[in-house]
DNA sequence: TTTTGAGTTGTTCGA
DNA sequence: GTCGAACAACTCAAA
């Protein structure tokens, strides 16, 4: 008997644990393990500057773990497998399912082509708990609030999540020599020096992503329903890239976190997972949601789309501390606390009156875990527009969210050091301030911080009319 | 088919 | 200072 060889495609799966397709690629023969940088079939979703800096790092990391054996190409995918199955007398091509709309689309055509040229084409699911299309209700259509979408399809209507798997055992590995057989072929390191600022704040690859579950699992996760609201403190599990990129399977995280003793904090965090879920739920049922507003009547709303507005709010200098914090969070780091992002979200849609496309934009090229799920959902939802979304009157005011959220300050301090020095009494709204008290701080208003671009009561009466 | 209750994360105002 | 109502009306889910 031939031996068998199959190709396993790594895309959003860097991971050699609790990886199906991999799994099963390795009990079985010979394995190619290809990564493509598909810069072909991407369209408008082509990776954001942040996303590309993560990948170069944990692409890295799988290469090491698979002994420098990971072959990498760039270009079309259909071109790229073609050539290999005929170069090395391919039996089968595994991969890990993606469930964006337009990988959705290009693996369609991919499977169609592989099958009619003879090839074995295996496809799973190592990203989601449950699969989109099993989850509906009764009367067979999907569901569009969140608490019934997890409670009674998931929870209770749902197959249970998989196991997790372990590494595979044997690994027989294929590797074309070649020059130009390198993660450096990718281009994807910035060319100047943002990234360098990254290093800083993470820890790519694998290893890593379990390193970062098991501490949270060690001290985040014990007060994590309440401390997950205070962006200071570390109660929140930052798996957020590690997930995007397969580094870690939300599977294996379902079931450390369901073993432990369940209460309200393990709850809660179980239910963020489904909050996940929930999102490529939408984005698979509603392909079109990172560009059309769910609610079709918010197409007729009247954005301002103030240009200065938006640069202000992206470079962090909107004169709201809170919300400058935030986007100096994201600049300096890649990632913005998840109670900030609903707070620089209201700000951008509900008080500069600028369309949540704009935000979604930024962050997506800036956040290291920009996910096209996420993030539309995320932004429909603080937009007012979405399936479940926030009430239109829910607009965050940036002070009192500083004062209940930030206490002591140390979150907003930590990015605006030239607020450093004002009195908490003042921190989220220094314009209040008496000139003595700036002084002695050394702030001055429309100098070294700016005064606030505009009038919270203002703008929230405008917005409100507008809705 | 009709009815009923609910819908992540908020703020303001007036008693 | 605290508390409840109002901020609108609608859509969704399930009985």
């Amino acid at each position: 008997m031939n031996k068998k060889i199959t190709i396993h495609w790594f895309i959003q799966d860097l991971r050699l644990h609790d990886n199906p397709s991999f799994y099963s690629a390795s009990e079985e023969g010979e394995v190619i393990p290809i990564f493509i940088l598909d810069n072909v079939n991407t369209q408008k979703y082509q990776l954001g500057s942040a996303s590309k800096w993560w990948l170069h790092y944990s692409l890295l990391s799988l290469q090491k773990s698979l002994g420098g054996k990971l072959n990498y190409f760039i270009g079309d995918p259909k071109e790229i497998l073609i050539k290999l199955i005929d170069k090395y007398k391919v039996t089968a091509v595994n991969w890990n399912r993606c469930y964006e709309p337009w990988q959705i689309k290009r693996d369609e055509n991919l499977r169609k082509i592989l099958l009619e040229k003879g090839i074995e084409v295996n496809t799973y699911n190592s990203s989601l708990l449950w699969e989109p299309w099993d989850i509906l209700k009764s009367d067979g259509t999907p569901y569009k609030v969140f608490t019934p979408f997890y409670k009674n399809g998931c929870l209770v209507g749902g197959i249970s999540p998989r196991k997790s798997l372990s590494k595979p055992k044997n690994l027989q590995l294929i590797f074309q020599q070649s020059n130009d057989n390198s993660v450096s072929i990718l281009n994807l390191l910035p060319k100047n020096n943002w990234g360098k600022k990254l290093e800083k704040y993470w820890k790519i690859g694998e290893k890593n992503a379990l390193d970062t579950l098991k501490s949270f699992i060690e001290s985040g996760i014990k007060n994590y329903k309440e401390g997950r609201n205070f962006p200071g403190e570390n109660f929140v599990s930052t798996l957020s890239p590690h997930i995007h990129f397969g580094e870690i399977s939300p599977n294996l995280i379902w079931e450390k976190i369901s073993s432990l003793h369940s209460d309200e904090n393990t709850n809660h965090f179980l239910s963020e997972l489904g909050w996940r879920e929930f999102s490529y739920y939408l984005l698979y049922h509603f392909p079109h949601m990172p560009e059309k507003n769910l609610q079709k009547k918010f197409d007729k709303f009247s954005w301002q789309n103030n240009k200065s507005y938006f640069e202000a709010w992206k470079k962090g200098k909107t004169g709201y501390p809170i919300v400058d914090a935030g986007m100096r969070q994201l600049w300096e780091t890649g990632y913005i606390h998840n109670r900030v992002r609903m707070i620089v979200g209201s700000f951008l849609v509900k008080n500069l009156l600028l369309h949540w496309h704009y935000g979604a934009e930024w962050f997506w090229d800036c956040l290291v875990d920009a996910d096209l799920a996420s993030n539309s959902f995320g932004w429909q939802w603080i937009a007012g527009c979405g399936a479940d979304a926030a009430p239109y009157f829910r607009i965050f005011n940036p002070i009192i969210q500083g004062e209940k959220f930030d206490v002591d300050g140390k979150y907003t301090k930590r990015y605006l050091l030239e607020l450093e020095n004002l009195p908490n009494k003042y921190l989220f709204c220094p314009w209040k301030a008496p000139k003595a008290i700036l002084d002695k701080a050394g702030v001055i208003l429309g100098v070294n911080y700016p005064y606030p671009i505009v009038d919270l009561k203002e703008s929230r009466n405008l917005a409100l009319k507008a809705y």
